[in-house]
Order: structure tokens, then sequence, then C-alpha cells
DNA sequence: CATTCGGTAGACATCGGTTTCTACGCTAGA
DNA sequence: TCTAGCGTAGAAACCGATGTCTACCGAATG
């Protein structure tokens, strides 16, 4: 009796054959005798045996995995994308590895280096990305080093790294989410609208410099002047969106609706507006920006900027894993009306 | 110009070494000349050398991998404790995998298949858990090759499957839970309590089941009898919680306080008590169980029984690796009070 | 001066499938 | 009858890192 497993050989002298007839059984890509095959899986099934996929992809094979890198496995709306990433890959065969960044861009470059060893089909970065030029050029020496080996570097809501890096980018309309959302307020009759969440001065991000934009040219479109101290830099939680609210409030600016850079900033702005008093959509109109699952949950329901989660997660893959398809691609976002914005009304 | 990878032997022809030698400035644990380490270091700097984790893994070395097998990724307690499992698999140095099961006992099964062939360090089993005998049997069968491949099966949250079966288990305290906050309940003198996400008949689910337990025996303890026609089954998720309490409310039911058998379930119960016109809870108390994070958002927030998932998760990567450590471990729960439960008012 | 030992490095087998390349047995066509 | 051709199966090399076993060099010891 023994403790290790069975390899192709015991299989193999069991079912009197080659090492070589088993393999060919188990990959079923050559001609082997219908009797030879039947003996061979019963010596399989007697053993239990089972596959090493280390030795399998060492003599050459795909890996079959495909890795999925985000900040925070519990982001609400990261965990959509990794839903359609784990769903993509499981239907194309795969399977899928997880690793949490916490944000840190120095952990990204280790676990990216992780995946390189572990010769991953696709590397998925998801969210964030940070800006500057040293993690860039890093970025592109992998991208690189992943597409040589036959790999590639996926690119999902984040901008790409520049056009002769061999990347799969997958993107989504930040910018005209916002625009929507800010149109929406002003044909509601809104003119004092206040963003909360914009970039913080120096640690820019371009989702949040899209999402001003979107905010910026809608009022230009409209031909309506927006005041700057009502674009208020903040994080994206929902503590973030709870001070930003209070101190809004506190210096006593006057505006009578609140965009906020995404849900999370918005539940912590709608805890703040009724610490003031302040009814919602009656006195103070609230929109967000990412349609987590609680959003319709809250009350007034959340009117905001749905981003399609999923899809962008399942494109991902299906592009990294097919290069005939398009490898840059931007889905679309679109607003969704619920209770929490109403006319304006003068205060 | 090679588009392939550098090996360890190409890495030993730059530095002029034998591949044996690269491999012990890799691993550390043999002494090699510092001026040759040099020389190898810059040569696999130069040739940018990736090690290659299948060929380690080949001759003998752990995969430092860890799996995760969960229904949903997007789960929203599911969430915590993959995150708390890829904390605790960072710390110790290992890799993460994820798959999803949307709940299909066979696709679980064919995971955990894969998983051996991946020669995980441990597969971590999350949530649900069928509890027909042929599963069972599988899964023991699992358990015992793992074992033997000096892997580890751990079901987290969830129950063991015999006392010879070698598994690491990591279980939430569900009973005392349920126990804890009917008793609560009952202390603000309700005497009518509903308890909405019992079992469908037919489908047993051991964490269901739990929590009716804990439902019963508050009742016992505190001498109050219950009306079995208030325990009603349902599902988990919030439509489940939204129909069955508009079903008990249609049939005129006679309750002052509804516990849920989620937090999901509670927001559906929320939905609908709304709907009739009904304040919580000031007409009736509402309670639910896992403490989700937007429990503390929902108007009133949301008093629930916190499950430490986090913990779990990291629990159960921690136990799994380090043998010396108790294999069944059960973490405690309590009670978290914030508004959505009051005082009974006769109605 | 010979011998042994410590420090270091190379040769080679090994892990478990895969994949040529070769070869067998048998039938069909010249 | 001889051989070409097909279907099937085996032998052996290979993927890349590891570890054992051996061997070398210089220094220290008897």
């Amino acid at each position: 009796m023994n403790a290790d497993r069975a390899t192709v050989r015991d299989v193999a002298a069991r079912a009197g054959v080659s090492p070589s007839t088993v393999s060919r059984v188990i990959k079923g890509d050559y001609p082997v005798a219908q009797s030879t095959r039947t003996r061979v899986l019963r010596a399989m099934r007697e053993l239990d045996y089972v596959l090493n996929v280390h030795a399998r992809a060492l003599s050459g094979a795909s890996t079959k995995m495909v890795a999925f890198v985000l900040d925070d496995v519990t982001g609400p709306s990261f965990a959509y994308v990794a839903k359609g990433v784990e769903q993509q890959a499981t239907a194309e065969g795969r399977l899928c590895m997880v690793c949490a960044t916490n944000g840190d861009p120095a952990r990204e470059l280790a676990v990216v280096e992780a995946m390189r060893e572990q010769r991953a089909d696709a590397v998925i970065l998801v969210g964030g990305g940070a800006l500057d030029d040293a993690y860039r050029e890093r970025m592109s020496h992998f991208a690189h080093a992943l597409d040589k080996a036959g790999s590639r570097l996926v690119l999902c809501g984040r901008p790409p790294l520049g056009d002769d890096v061999p990347t799969t980018v997958v993107e989504y309309d930040n910018e005209g989410g916002a625009y929507a959302m800010t149109s929406h307020l002003l044909s509601q009759g809104h003119r004092n609208i206040a963003l909360i969440g914009a970039d913080h001065p120096g640690q820019a991000s371009t989702t949040k410099l899209d999402r001003v934009r979107g905010f910026v040219r809608a009022h230009e479109s409209f031909g309506v002047p927006y005041d700057p101290d009502l674009i208020v830099p903040a994080g994206f939680g929902r503590a973030d969106g709870h001070t930003a609210a209070r101190r809004l409030i506190t210096l006593g600016a006057r505006f009578t609706a609140v965009f906020a850079a995404t849900d999370m900033v918005a539940i912590g702005v709608l805890a703040a507006l009724r610490e003031a008093g302040l009814r919602v959509p009656e006195d103070v109109s609230l929109a967000g920006y990412d349609d987590i699952p609680f959003a319709a949950d809250l009350s007034p329901g959340l009117t905001t900027v749905r981003i399609p989660t999923e899809e962008l997660g399942r494109t991902a893959v299906r592009l990294a894993l097919d290069r005939r398809q398009p490898q840059h691609v931007v889905l679309g976002t679109h607003i969704v009306v619920r209770g929490s914005v109403g006319p304006a009304t003068p205060r």
C-alpha cells in the first residue's frame, strides 16, 4: 500500500500498457484501440488516479489558469467583476486565482510577478492603478514579458499603458456616466450641484478625473456655470462622504443636489444630510455612481450610474483568451433613476 | 534573441556556473561563495529570469497554494470570508485560488477534483453544503485523498463529515446567535415572533436548522410558546424575504416582530412591511442575521447577529497549514443592537 | 610532507506527463 | 509473393528545478 499518488506509470503497469498509451487515453487526441482504452480507464479508476497539472504544464501545455488582481475582495463593485471573471474563466475551462493588493502598488507588482511564475494564461488587473512613471514602466515591462511568454496582461476598468504595450484593455465609459448623471440633475432644475469625491490634490486617479470631467462637460453643455468650491476632493469610502458632506454643510455652502463619486460616498453623504435635518430628495437631491446592490435598498432608493461590472470581468477573460477579438473595448454606462433625485427646490 | 523564458541553465551559462549552483542561489539554503552569488544574481537580472513554479512543484516542493470554494463571490458575507482567507494565505506566503459553485453540489465536487490536480496545500469549502449521503461519501473520499497527499480539506461554516474523516472544521455558533437574538426579542416583550427563512421542506440546510433550533430553544428558556405557523420557510435572498413577509401580512398573521434568517431576507421583509404601511420598529420590530456591511446603513439600522466572517477565513487557513493547532474550532457570534428592534406594542 | 577537513561547485538522476520517432502486426494492392 | 500502408503501441528524450553524490581546492593538522 502506497501513500503516494498513482502516476501514469502505475496506471500503465496495472493496465499492462506503456505510459505513452495512458497519456494518449487521457488527452484523447491520438487513436487508441477501444479495448486498450477501456482497460486503461479501469486502471485509472481503480488506482484513483489524478493528473498532475504541474507535470503537464512543465511539458509545454497551458496552465489553464487566469489570475485576477484587485484592491479588495469585499469592495461592492469589485466582487461583481470577480464574479464575471470567474464565470467566464469557468466557461473557458480555466481556473481562477485571486489576489488582493489593498491598494498597495508594490504589492500589485509583487503579485504580477508571482503570476509570471505561475505561467497564468492571463493576468487581469482591476480598478485603481497608480499613475506615476516608475510604476507604469514596471507594468509595461510585465506586459511585454507576459506577452513574450504567450500570456496576457489585462487592464480592466483602468486606463491603457500606451500603444506600444501589449495589453488587453476593457474600460467603461466613466466620463459618459458622469455626464449623463449631471445632465439629469441639471434637467431637474438643479443649478448648485456639489460633487463629492473629486481628487485629492496630488494623488491623481483617472477614474476620478473622468468623473469630474463629465461633470464639467455637462455644465458646459447646459451653459450652466459650476462653483469650483462645490467640487470637493474626498476618498471613495463611506466615511469620506460623511465627513466631506458634513464639512460642506457646516461651512454653509449653498447646493440643492449632491453628486457623490461613488455609492459608498453617497451613503455617507446621506447620513450626513440626515444628521443635519435635511430630507432627500425634498431638500437635497442625491446621486451616486456604481449602482452597488444596496443602492436600491436605501430609502429613498439611490439614483445612480450603473457600470457593467460582471460584463467587464467576462469581457476581460474572453478577450484575453481570444486575441482575434479587438483588444481595446469601452463598455457603456447608464443612469438608473430611483427616488433620491427630485426637482430642485429653492432654499 | 530568444522569445522563450530564461531557465536555470541559461542563467548558469551566463554566469559561468552550473545549474545546481543557480538553484542554490535561488533557494539560499546552501553555502555559495559571495562572488559566485553576485555573478548569478546579475545574470538572473540581465536575463529577466523568472522561476517556473511547475518545475519546482514537480520536484517535490509544496505548491504554496490554497484553494477557496464558495457559492457566490458576490454573497455579502462570503466576500468577507474570502478576504480573511486571502489575507492569511498571503501572510503565510501562499497564493489563493477561488472557485464559485453557484450552489451546485456537482460543480463543487468537480472543483475539489481540480484542486487535487493542482496539488493545493489546502482546499477550503465555505457555506451551504448538501446533506445527502452520496455527496457526503464523495466528499469524505476527497478528504482522505487530500490527506494522503499531504493536503487538507477544510470545512468552513459547515458541519463536519464525521469523526473518522480527516478534515479541519471551522464553524461559528449559528444556534447560539439565533438563541441570543430571539432572547433579545423576547426580553423586549415580543410574544409573537415570525421567523422568516426557515427550511423549505425537503431541502435541509444545517445552517437554517441551527437557526431554527436557537429560536425554539430561546422560547423554551423563556417559557413562551411559539406559533409554528410563524416559522415560515424561505430562501436566503432579498426576494425570498419580500414575498414571504407579504404573504404573512396578506394572510393576516399576528406578529409584533420578525426575525429574518439573513440580513438579505430582512431587507426584503423591510420593503414588504413598508409597502404594507407598517413602521419599523414602532409597529413591527425586525432583526436579521449576518451583519452584512449595509445592515448599519439601512434606516433604521438593522439589529442583527454578527458572525466573525473574516476571522472564519483566516482561521481556516491558519489551522489547515499548521496541524499542531486544534482542527475543530467553533467561533462565537454576538448580537449587534441597532434601531430596528423596539419594545413590543400591542396591535 | 602527507593527510584530512571545510568550503564550494559540478554531474546526474529525479519528479510526472507529453511527444516525437520508431516499430510491430496486419491487410490490400502490385 | 512481396511490399506499401494503416492502425496501434512502445522507447526514450524532454520540460525546468532540485537534491544527492562526488570532486575539487586550499588550509590546517599530525
